[in-house]
Formats: structure tokens, C-alpha cells, sequence
DNA sequence: TTTAAGTTTGCAATAAATTGCAATTAAGTC
DNA sequence: GACTTAATTGCAATTTATTGCAAACTTAAA
């Protein structure tokens, strides 16, 4: 096995259990833990995971890697997308929101299909970019090194200066009434102002992400006009919702 | 086999795994593992992986590959970035600009080296994600499907809400009387942008570029503070820079 | 077809990185 | 304070990279 593999392997069985002892990486990975131990040193100088006593933890109040999201659901998160996708029209100006599950839509958006994105995630552009018709603006702003997007100041102010038809948000917890959250102030800041600007919203969501909630408050449910989910629409669990006047498909 | 057919298949292997080790390719593919070695050397200078000990595995989700231009000089490179390397210390804010020399740059800065970097460059981003310290801030724009960068009025008023110490633009031609010129009319403006807002400019260039011009003009040569290239400083040739006032080296 | 120039490939020798082990030092636990 | 467990350090063994070189193979032109 090479190193990199390991490296791989030891962040997201972190991000997935939350915290590991040297031993049972050890054993699990077949090296001595001495290198166990050097690879976790070298994890936690990136950042990606902090280094304890015995073991390693994931990073607390920090949303886990996009890479140990890749490959968690997808069957899911194209569901998802493909739903969402009819609501995109020729000529529309859209939102692109980071996360998985947008990613998996823009690579379902038809090669003819005229559209301008807007969008602050690095996936979704290195998607796009191969796109023919497809215009393509980054919103620029400070690198958010787990996610593959930008936030902060700049990034809102980016966004403010576009009007969408439509936007397309990925969700991290929603709950009635709670309302739309996420794990980081920044990115709620970015997802609350990408709503602002746009007409329509549409949230992507699984269903483990319901009637959940997290730190940091985007907004009501009442924001977004239509769900979408990876069930059937007349799904009991999504009654409440509907109650509230929001569109599920 | 023929090579193409190769590395066609490496890279299919590795997009589809995200990691190989050398003895898998080179047992899959019947070669010895020293052409396995020399091609993903040739497939990671190309940008489309990344060489690792033992293998090679998949970059991340931000694009990181020039597909259209084939990448050649890379150690001519190699070396003007590492020469270029010396004059960014720590505490800076530095604008990046896109092209394969400043990608090289980029590669280069230790990790332990505390700065703040923005760039228009996708590939350079993709670089410096994996860096612990350094502040990387996106100028957003219009995306420019064929360098791999942002371009247009929202990257310069996005580049102008900066003040950097040193500015490192790639050269694309330059010539004593034409000045500094390139091949894209937003892509000098860019340019211009970026030296404006910054305390002092070092153009990276290969000799080859020296003594050429191309459409759009960016500036006299007195714009640049210093000229790294790949030979010696005192070199015949770069004389008349001199004269000029520029440093070389 | 044959020759010649240029590539590509595998091999060997050397250099460099990674890994595991043991001894020492440090940190937690009772 | 004694005991246990973990971290650090230096070192040796192993694995992987790099380099030079010669053989095999391509390609293009004579």
C-alpha cells in the first residue's frame, strides 16, 4: 500500500468514527505503529485532523473533508440531482452551491443546455470548465481548505453582484423549526446571502439530513421553495414541511 | 503496447481508484516498473496526477491540468521558479498569476512558510490546498476555459481590493521597446491590474520568451522591478533589461 | 528494403526516502 | 513515587527513485 492511501484511509475512517487509537490503525493498516504515528503528525500539520494522545480526533467544530464525503451516498446524491435537474432551464442564471450532491448535478447538466452559473466551489467549476455552452463565474474569496469552496466577505460580495433565476443549495441539517443550518459561520453567511439574490431556491437534501440541526443558523425552512429529496415526495416524513408551504420532489 | 495506449490506461486507472501503486501498473500492464515511473513522470508534468513514492495518485477535485497546452521546458521551469522562490518571505501578501512556471512556484514554497496568496489560477489553488499555513484568497471572475484562470471586470475589481508586497506574473512575451504583451486582450488587463496593485512585480520567463511581443500590450518593461529567468543574470542577452533598469536573475 | 537517427525500454549501480526496532525520555495513572 | 503507556530519537533494513547505459524498437528517408 502507498502512503498516500494510508494517509486517505486514516482521515476518513477520523472523520467517519471520530476518533482512532494507534493500535487499531495499526493493526487495520498492517504497519507498525510508529508509522502510524508519522502519518498522523503529517495529517494533523495539514490541519485535516488533530493529533492526541494514543490516537487521533477529528477536528470539532471543522466540517469533515470533502473528500471523505466523495464517495458517501453517491448512489443518493444522483437521485437527488436528477430530480433537481428539471428545474433547469435554457437561459436561466443559476447558483451553485459547494457540497457532493451539487457536484453530482452539474455533472448531469446536458452538454447543450445555455445556461450562466455562478458558483464558489472548485468541484463544480473543474466540472463546468469541459462544459461547451455553459458560462462559467467563480465567486473568489478566501479558500476553505475542507470544503473546495471560497466564503467570507468576498464571496458574499461577489454574489451580490449577480440576480438568479434560480438557486441551488446543498443542506446540511434542516428542521422545521429550527430552520436551515450548517457547521460553519462562514458558509451559512454564503448560503444565506446566495438565497437573497436569487428568485427561486432549491435545496438538496437526503433524507439523513432532515430534522436535524447544527451550530450555525442560515435562515427559516421557509426560505427555500422546493425540497428535493431522495424518496418519494408523499413521504410522511416530509408532511411538516409541506405544511409550510414548501414544494417536494 | 504502444505508449499512448498506456498511459491512457494509467490515467483511467487512477481516475477510477484515485490511488495505484507501480507494482499493480506493472504487473496489469506487463512492463517493467521503471517505464511505469517514466510515465507518470510524463503524466504528472503534464499536471493530470500527481506522482507520489510508489505511485500515483488522482489530484483533487480542483482542476489542475492544462489539457490543451502541452507542457514542455518543465525543468527550464523548475528552475526559474525555484529561483523566484527566494524573494517571498514570510508575512507576505502575494499575487499569483496563472501559467505553468507560476504552478512550478508554487509547488515549491515550504510548508512552514506563512503567506497570503491570491490568485486568479485554478491550478495554483490546487497547489497551495494542500498547504498548512498559507492564506489562499480566489480572485474570482469569469472563467477562462483555456488557462485555467478568471478574467474580465470582476477579477480586477477583485485583484484591486488588494495591496501586495510582490506581485509574480508569468511572462508571455516581452521586448525592450514593445514592452510586456500577450496573446489576450483580458488577460493583460488582468495583468495590468495585478502589477498596479502591488509594491513589487517579478516577471518569471523562459529565455525563449525574451525578445518577442505579441497583440495586447500590458506595459513597458519598466513595469517589472526584477526578471527571473533560466540562465545566468549576466547573460549577453539580457543586457538591454538592464539597461532598463531591471534587476535580473 | 535498408540505413540512420531518434525513442523507448529494461537493467544495474547509486542515492534517497520510508519503515520498523530498540533505547531513552516524557506523560499520565494509581 | 512507582508503574504503565506513549512519544521521541537514532539507527539499520527495506523499499523506491534516479541516473547512465546498452539493447530493442520505430520512424523516415535514401
Amino acid at each position: 500500500m502507498i502512503k498516500d492511501e494510508r494517509l486517505e484511509q486514516i482521515l476518513e475512517h477520523v472523520s467517519r468514527v471520530r476518533s482512532v487509537s494507534l493500535t487499531d490503525l495499526s493493526t487495520s493498516l498492517n504497519v507498525s505503529e510508529d508509522t502510524i504515528r508519522r502519518d498522523i503528525k503529517i495529517l494533523s500539520d495539514k490541519g485535516l485532523l488533530k493529533a492526541v494522545r494514543g490516537g487521533a480526533v477529528a477536528h470539532s467544530p471543522i466540517p469533515h473533508h470533502y473528500r471523505a464525503r466523495e464517495k458517501h451516498d453517491m448512489a443518493q446524491k444522483r437521485i437527488v440531482a436528477s430530480k433537481a435537474l428539471h428545474f433547469i432551464k435554457d437561459g436561466q442564471v443559476i447558483f451553485l452551491d459547494g457540497g457532493t450532491s451539487i457536484q453530482a448535478l452539474a455533472e448531469l447538466i446536458p452538454a447543450d443546455m445555455k445556461i450562466t452559473v455562478v458558483t464558489h466551489s472548485f468541484p463544480v467549476v473543474s466540472v463546468l470548465e469541459d462544459h461547451p455552452t455553459a458560462d462559467v463565474i467563480f465567486a473568489g474569496g478566501r479558500l476553505c481548505k475542507t470544503a473546495f469552496t471560497t466564503i467570507g466577505y468576498e464571496t458574499i460580495k461577489a454574489f451580490k453582484n449577480f440576480r438568479a433565476d434560480l438557486c441551488l443549495i446543498s443542506v446540511c441539517s434542516i428542521h422545521p423549526s429550527m430552520g436551515l443550518t450548517t457547521v460553519d459561520h462562514e458558509e451559512a453567511q454564503v448560503k444565506r446571502t446566495m438565497m437573497e439574490m436569487a428568485g427561486q431556491t432549491i435545496a438538496l437534501s437526503t433524507m439523513d439530513k432532515l430534522n436535524t440541526a447544527e451550530s450555525y443558523y442560515i435562515g427559516p425552512v421557509t426560505d427555500v421553495d422546493i425540497i428535493v429529496t431522495d424518496t418519494e415526495p408523499n413521504d410522511e416524513r416530509l408532511n411538516v414541511y409541506k405544511q409550510a408551504g414548501i414544494t417536494i420532489f
